[in-house]
RNA sequence: GGGGCGAUGGCGGAAUUGGUAGACGCGCUGGUCUUAGGAACCAGUCGAGCAAUCGGUGAAGGUUCGAGUCCUUUUCGCCCUACCA
């Protein structure tokens, strides 16, 4: 099965409507329409019968059924949760959509906002998805490597410390992977966010902190060149293993709410963070981990030391080998004290999939005015967005229409969500959908699934390998957790990342982006072709995009050189798994190459009509034998490349070995061969040129024989000291004797034995060495 | 800061298990045919050398009869990730 489907939900769709004041569906729809014409012409064999479309209501109706039986299972809940909000454009923003701490399109400030968020509850398993990863034999290693990290685990201990002041709070929970450096504790710093923060709400001081904190945004950028700043309380933290000691408590924006428990102790020797943030409190810096070559004098100076050493100046904890010995050892000792205990946590968040956007599945879900929450029924699924709204209003185009807003269930005046899905729910499951593409009453059948899933081998982006790829292996497992009737935790078997067509980027003096199509060459530079030929400037070849106006027209192209030159270059230099370069000389070149394979056809459609008698069918049935072989080969392991390359061999070997006698039989059937094999890579030339030989049968993949193969003689490289010095054709499979007299009868080889052999290595067929 | 991947001619890149390095293409050089060619065809194309030969897969070392491939160190490049406690 290769089917299509069209992810078409999302911003793209809705800010481009917004832009030519179209519906965004009509604006889809008719897109969907133009690339499927394109993806037809360029001969691609997919089965349409199974297409589907995220934003039709024939999708995205299963996927609401999809939520609500999620929201029963509990794995779908509602929280507050900190944003990136555009204050201009009312709107949430991704991390990805925040640049320099300004929204991408407004470039107004952006702000943390607490709003009511929609959660997917994929932290619940964290573990299944880091463990089996281990099962994924057939994925790369970097992409699960990357969702590894992504997942996180971390072990460690929490600690929860003794608080002193004039607040009611007793504690503070802190979770730490180097318990073993508690000694070296000199501060405790908790998140803005912390539970404590409500005793200081009305703090001046605090709220302009606060204050601080929020401007510097919530993205990683942001957060990394940040400046480290506390705000210091009168609280004071006590060390558990040594009571005399008291250190300040205080708030400080590099402690994250969403880790641990949004708390750490800090200890400024062996942290570069608690070492940046003590320096610029005057906080004490106690060194207790020495590198093991220092004695016990050594002291953090310039810089926090946190390579691996021995534990000193901690009391009973002294002499432990850091942090390997010494971390176990210490979470044993904390929990026999009951001070602490061994914890693991992982960087992996719930996911977030409330979207204050049009475009988008609506969730199916309303509140009363109480808030509280009530799922649409069954009956009245699906909940269909509205059509012929307004898009241009401030914040999310739903929240303005109240005759949609507004439902009644059993009785009861509700009012809808107005949020929508995130566009990576509608991928997390599209394949179960192309198993059951017109299932009406659900998203899927089980005889369907059982019979194709999981998806044999999956081909993507290595864009994809966090997030799509892990939000899809959460959705299996959330749909099969509490029922019988699914048994699919991976969705895919094996994966394949492949690169991007690329192209150079070019820029007027002005600083716009130029098209290709606007550009001639004159004298070796690359000129506009219009506007007096101004010079453009050549920037670096990125992905195709429309917003550096760096694409190729696939249209153009088909039109200019044909589906298959098109397909030809794709596949021709790069190996699949890399970025391919677009350059007119590529393409071109593969024209001349079908210009070539035609001159061939012609060739052999002439030879074939000859009446020859005599017949010395041995070099062409080897020939086709192996390239059968070869071509099998490279298809299996995605060599496509090297797969052109034997085609230009196979042009070679043909248009000279047709110049020797063969008969009709022997270049006919060896011809349609060669053209089934390479069929794939250029199907619309190999049928035009089937049809002209009158082939009828529907073409199946020949079989080679092996026995062909098989060479009666073998080239043996001669080596001297393991330095080539030759080589010879003989027999197969002679005897180490017979090769070394043959070596000592050619002249060339033997004169390199000068001496008494002391040594001789052999491998059949393949090698001799001598050592003299 | 942490982690990963990679480095082969002028270029894109080949090279099952360690066993003929540079397949194939682009580009370039020379030639043939042409009024012309940015077409087609033929020959050549890792470096040095007239040659025999010698050197050569970022650098240095190691294992091995034998290393582009395995190990150690190192340089450079790319990618991912990041106040993750």
């Amino acid at each position: 099965m290769h089917p299509m489907g069209w992810d078409s939900f999302g911003m793209p769709a809705e800010n481009a409507a917004k832009q030519n004041n179209l519906d965004p569906k009509t604006w889809t729809e008719s897109n969907i329409s133009k690339m499927k014409v394109q993806l037809k012409k360029l001969g691609l064999s997919i089965d349409w019968d199974r297409e589907i479309s995220t934003c039709s209501e024939e999708y995205y109706k299963h996927q609401q059924k999809f939520f609500l039986e999620l929201y029963k299972k509990k794995l779908v809940y509602r929280k507050e949760n900190y944003v990136n909000w555009d204050p201009v454009d009312q709107t949430v923003l991704a991390n990805e959509q925040v640049i320099d701490g300004k929204g991408w399109r407004s470039g107004a400030v952006v702000e943390r906002k607490k709003l009511n968020q929609w959660f997917f509850n994929i932290s619940k398993f964290s573990d299944d998805l880091l463990e089996s990863l281990n099962q994924l034999d057939k994925w790369p290693k970097k992409v699960k490597l990357m969702q590894k990290n992504w997942i996180g685990k971390s072990f460690g201990c929490e600690i929860n410390f003794k608080i002193e002041g004039a607040l009611p709070i007793k504690r503070i929970k802190c979770f730490t992977t180097r318990p073993d450096t508690l000694f070296g504790f000199s501060f405790l710093a908790v998140s803005i966010d912390h539970e404590i923060a409500k005793f200081y709400e009305k703090d001046k001081d605090f709220i302009k902190f606060k204050d601080e904190c929020s401007k510097s945004g919530t993205t990683e950028e942001s957060i990394a060149v940040g400046e480290k700043i506390g705000f210091k309380t009168d609280l004071l933290a006590i060390n558990p293993v040594d009571p005399s000691k008291k250190v300040p408590v205080y708030f400080a924006n590099f402690v994250l709410m969403d880790y641990g428990f949004g708390a750490v102790f800090g200890c400024p020797a062996h942290d570069q963070r608690d070492f940046d943030f003590a320096k610029k409190y005057n906080l004490e810096i106690k060194t207790v981990v020495k590198p093991k070559e220092e004695d016990d004098t050594f002291t953090v100076k310039e810089k926090a030391f946190s390579d691996d050493g021995v534990i000193i100046n901690s009391d009973f904890l002294n002499g432990l080998e850091a942090p390997n010995n010494s971390v176990p050892e210490t979470i044993k000792i904390l929990e026999t004290r009951k001070i602490g205990k061994k914890l693991i946590t992982f960087r992996l968040k719930d996911w977030g999939v409330s979207r204050q956007r049009y475009w988008g599945c609506p969730i199916p879900i309303a509140y009363d005015e109480e808030g509280n929450e009530y799922p649409i029924p069954d009956d009245m699924l699906p909940v269909k967005l509205p059509k012929n709204i307004d898009l241009n209003v401030k914040g999310n185009p739903l929240d303005h229409q109240k005759n949609w807003k507004e439902i009644i269930i059993d009785g009861k005046r509700l009012t809808r969500e107005t949020d929508t899905l995130d566009t990576f729910v509608c991928s997390s499951w599209y394949y179960l959908r192309f198993c059951s593409p017109t299932e009406k009453n659900y998203g899927y059948t089980k005889k369907d699934i059982d019979y194709w899933m999981p998806v044999d081998q999956y081909i993507g982006g290595i864009e994809h390998a966090i997030l799509h790829l892990l939000y899809s292996r959460f959705f299996m497992r959330a749909l099969a957790f509490e029922n019988e009737n699914f048994n699919i935790t991976e969705p895919f078997e094996d994966l394949f990342t492949q690169g991007m067509v690329c192209h150079e980027t070019y820029k007027d003096p002005e600083d716009n982006w130029v098209s290709p199509d606007e550009i001639e060459v004159v004298n070796g530079e690359k000129r506009l072709r219009i506007n007096n030929k101004i010079k453009i400037t050549v920037g670096p070849s990125e992905s195709m995009s429309k917003s550096k106006k760096n694409t190729i027209d696939p249209e153009k192209i088909i039109e200019d050189y044909g589906a298959d030159s098109a397909r030809l270059f794709i596949l021709s230099d790069s190996p699949p798994e890399k970025d391919v370069q677009w350059s007119e000389e590529g393409i071109s070149s593969s024209y001349k190459f079908i210009q070539k394979l035609w001159n061939l056809h012609l060739k052999f459609e002439d030879e074939i009509s000859k009446k020859h008698k005599k017949d010395s069918s041995e070099n062409i049935l080897k020939f086709t034998n192996l390239f059968i072989k070869k071509i099998e080969n490279y298809l299996e392991n995605f060599s496509y490349n090297v797969i052109i390359a034997s085609m230009h061999e196979m042009y070679n070997f043909f248009i000279k070995e047709l110049n020797n006698e063969y008969t009709k039989e022997t270049l006919y059937e060896n011809y349609i061969k060669i053209l089934t094999v390479i069929s794939p890579i250029i199907p619309h030339y190999t049928s035009e040129t089937l049809e002209l030989l009158k082939y009828k049968n529907n073409l199946s993949w020949p079989l080679y024989n092996e026995d062909i193969l098989i060479e009666d003689s073998v080239n043996i490289v001669v080596q001297i000291n393991g330095k080539k010095r030759g080589l010879l054709t003989l027999n197969k499979n002679l005897s180490e004797e017979m090769i070394f007299e043959e070596i000592q009868k050619d002249e060339k080889l033997s004169k390199y034995i000068s001496g008494p052999i002391k040594n001789k290595i052999y491998i059949q067929n393949k090698l001799m060495n001598l050592i003299l």
